[in-house]
RNA sequence: GCGAAAGUGGCGGAAUUGGCAGACGCGCCAGACUUAGGAUCUGGUACCGAGAGGUGUGGGGGUUCGAGUCCCCCCUUUCGCACCA
């Protein structure tokens, strides 16, 4: 221990030695109870950002704090280094994907190093190496011996920037999600993961995970996958055979319905249009409703027309008009619906353009009205002019036998009767779409088919995996897979017939390596296995995982996914692959000129360098302020006297340990002692805070946690007293605060605290 | 439009189950040390008031001995979803 501190030369000191001892190394025979703890692993796009650092400062302060605690902790650290960024380096200065990725791993390592964080880098993986991604392939196969992969012709989002089609996930809202610009639709064959059979399991299995996942992740998984209660009805076609079948959540307002709308793409639609006069008015309808879709805009209004098709409800008997609309989507439900003005928004909207008739069969119920006996039958004139929709449920009128009933008992009643009858049943419909996996990209793991004349599509053998990505491709930036262009790629033998064969040449999604990713830290070496399931047993699941929210369903629904197919075929145990998940706060800093924070970015010029705020002010007092400026979970707003401010109080207590480091580094006598209440008062808030430091860091609260450690250090500057003088029982309270405090500015700012460990006479180290 | 969450000093933010509001830090003010201070140390710092004292957790109402915390209405902000039948 030096007089000064110079967090330089600690910082290095430390880094060495942990690096030399292998401290961190976890051991799969290690005795003790697991704790895994886990951060998103980053793209290696050159350069750490802030945000990168707040996500590995906090999953190190919990890391330490579980090491302490006596936990065999496993902190692994990795790269999800396949994807667009090296690929456009390639098309832009004519570099090699492979080459560039390398060249910031290394770079970026380099700063996780110096940063000192406390990985295990025994276990490093990149999902760009053959060792990596050839799982990835072994993964493709085994889902799709399940078929649980296929392909298929659709209409999918394709980002005109990035050249590349993207999964539903990834284009959320009509943008991509990289680049931000507005997807296209394309009629494309392209690779799908049948994530949809695991649709009810998604929602369900929230349950288990719902106490240690943040309420608006769930949530909005819950909302992605959209489950959705109600039934199927089928409605008969006057002068035909045909039947047209919808879905509705809403069986009880059936009565209520004035006409039958159906998607444009519909595919009945051209045998029910089949030498009609109206077909082509329904086509040229089409066309332009696709044209406008194709181009991204999202439609302004409802538009439709008529078929001069007549339905039959099959309740009423009624007839009705079928329409073809814009605002009724292929992909939902059944692609038709029935149309129920009076109860619906979108149906009012519809009608009150078109003239349709609205018919009100729900009256609003009150709790006067369900005790009273009995209820009223017809509430209102059926052809009152209703202008808003009542969306409510309430009490049947206007609906046959039905009436007066309330909903509740409707709904149900309903769907058993078309059942009994054999024109429909109660359903269950999901939003959530098959994923997308195909990416017409070089860098990427290619997809493990082949195309033969003879045999057709074959999958390539698991003992010839690796299909290895070739060392490089001509990158024209035209829209096709640049693995196309490589003949000595695309030529190759048909497994089965040994003939002539093409292999696809399209490449997997990158989130396929981040699905699994963290179940290969495991066994990070196995090559006959994707990783040993007895050595996964052990570690998995995760216990707690940190990472940015703009995860929140594209990888971490993904994961969970993965993990249920990783189930399913046996190599994991459990439904849910992450038991704590934080979501962890933005990074943001005053954009110049104004007084608005927003994210760091290059283009706006607000970015902070962690390597210039390691030399101006350490990696301790940078991770000191990034946990301690705001809670874990809030927008942190980046603050240079804020860092100053955090860099001045590892110094301080560095300092007084300096003046009591002789004084302390001899062993207090033992024995009965004599506290004056100064003492007692030091000692008591000493194992408060140990108290309330355990509690805090178990619930991440790591801002309340640092500003504790500084009550604390307030606490002992008071005590004030004189090393030179000091009675044993002064020196015994003083002896027991700072070693307390140093401990537990550990998890916090490692290095010093580990300098100020050795200074008060522990060699070897914390841990 | 629909849904969710949140509103506490100049700022970031504290405050088990309802129990001393503003911990901790930044900033600011004063003092000490200094040739100097944008270093360091010490003290102060919610607001009004000279003071005694009074007022305070977006606004209004309510429950309670007691409300930042619970209930109702309103306002504002942020985020998510946007024709999902």
């Amino acid at each position: 221990m030096d007089e000064k501190y110079f967090p330089e030369q600690i910082e290095s000191k430390w880094q060495e030695r942990w690096n030399n001892t292998g401290v961190f190394q976890a051991k799969d025979d290690d005795p003790r109870e697991k704790f895994y703890c886990l951060e998103m692993l980053p793209y290696p796009s050159g350069f750490l950002h802030m945000g990168h650092v707040r996500n590995y400062a906090i999953g190190d302060a919990l890391s330490w704090f579980k090491r302490l605690q006596g936990f065999n902790v496993l902190h692994p650290i990795g790269w999800d280094s396949f994807g667009q960024p090296a690929e456009q380096a390639a098309i832009k200065r004519g570099v090699n994907p492979r080459d560039w990725t390398e060249d910031n791993i290394v770079h970026m390592r380099g700063q996780m190093q110096r940063l000192g964080i406390s990985y295990d880098w025994s276990r490093e993986i990149a999902a760009h190496r053959p060792e990596f991604y050839q799982w990835d392939q072994w993964f493709f196969l085994k889902m799709l011996d399940r078929d649980l992969a296929y392909k298929k012709v659709s209409q999918v989002n394709w980002c005109p920037k990035e050249e590349t089609v993207l999964s539903n996930e990834q284009s959320s809202g009509g943008i991509c999600w990289r680049c931000g610009t507005a997807v296209e639709k394309r009629d494309l064959e392209q690779w799908f993961l049948r994530i949809t059979a695991y649709a009810e399991q998604l929602v369900a299995d929230i349950k288990q995970i719902e106490d240690g996942w943040p309420e608006k992740v769930l949530k909005r998984q819950s909302d992605w996958v959209g489950r959705s209660e109600g039934a199927y009805i089928d409605f008969g076609v006057k002068e035909s055979k045909q039947k047209i079948r919808v879905f509705t959540t809403r069986i009880d307002t059936i009565y209520g319905a004035t006409a039958i709308v159906m998607s444009p793409e519909h595919p009945l639609l051209n045998e029910l249009l089949e030498g009609s006069a109206l077909k082509q008015d329904v086509e040229t309808f089409a066309q332009r409703v696709r044209s406008q879709r194709a181009s991204g805009r999202e439609e302004e209004e409802k538009e439709g027309v008529n078929t001069g098709v007549l339905a039959i409800n099959p309740f009423s008997g009624e007839s009705l008009p079928v329409w073809v609309a814009n605002y009724v989507l292929m992909e939902y439900g059944t692609g038709a619906i029935m149309s129920v003005p009076a109860h619906d928004e979108r149906d009012m909207e519809f009608a009150q353009k078109y003239s349709l008739p609205i018919r009100q069969v729900i009256a609003p119920v009150t709790h006067d009205q369900i005790a009273a006996e009995p209820p009223p039958t017809t509430a209102g004139d059926a052809s009152a002019e209703i202008k808003q929709a009542f969306t409510d449920y309430g009490i049947l009128i206007n609906s046959g036998d039905w009436g007066a009933k309330l909903s509740s008992v409707a709904i149900p009643e309903m769907s058993a009767y078309a059942k009994q009858h054999g024109f429909g049943e109660a359903a269950v419909t999901y939003r959530i779409r098959d994923w997308g996996v195909s990416r017409q990209r070089f860098w990427g793991a290619p997809v493990p088919v082949v195309y033969c004349d003879k045999d057709g599509m074959v999958p390539v053998p698991y003992d010839q995996l690796p299909v290895v990505l070739p060392q490089t491709a001509e990158f024209t930036g035209t829209g096709e897979s640049p693995l196309a262009g490589v003949p000595g790629f695309v030529n190759t033998e048909c497994p089965k017939c040994h003939g002539p064969a093409r292999r696809d040449t399209d490449t997997m999604d990158t989130f396929v390596d981040s699905s699994w990713y963290f179940f290969r830290y495991l066994d990070p070496r196995n090559e006959t296995a994707a990783f040993d399931p007895n050595i996964a047993k052990q570690w998995t699941p995760v216990d707690q995982y940190i990472g940015g929210d703009s995860h929140a369903v594209m990888h971490l629904i993904y994961t969970r996914f993965w993990t249920k197919f990783m189930r399913d075929i046996g190599l994991v145990d459990f439904d849910e692959p992450v038991k704590r998940l934080l979501t962890q706060g933005m990074v943001t800093n005053r954009v110049e000129g104004t007084d608005e924070y927003k994210a760091m970015s290059k283009s706006l010029g607000n970015g902070v360098d962690p390597d210039e705020m390691i030399k101006a002010f350490g990696a301790d007092a940078t991770r000191l302020f990034v946990l301690f400026a705001a809670p874990v979970e809030n927008e942190l707003r980046w603050s240079e006297t804020g860092i100053e401010g955090a860099f001045r109080f590892p110094r301080r207590v560095y300092t007084t340990i300096w003046r009591w480091q002789e004084r302390l580094s001899n062993p207090s006598p033992t024995g009965a002692m004599e506290f004056s209440p100064e003492a007692r008062a030091l000692r008591r808030k000493t194992h408060q805070t140990i108290a309330k430091i355990t509690s805090d860091l178990e619930q991440l609260h790591l801002n309340t946690s640092v500003a504790a450690l500084m009550e604390l250090f307030n606490e002992i500057t008071d005590f004030n007293a004189d090393p030179a003088k000091a009675s044993e029982a002064d020196v015994f309270a003083m002896r027991e605060a700072l070693e307390s405090l140093v401990i537990m500015l550990t998890p916090f700012a490692p290095h010093v605290a580990e300098e100020m460990w050795e200074g008060l006479g522990h060699a070897g180290g914390l841990l």
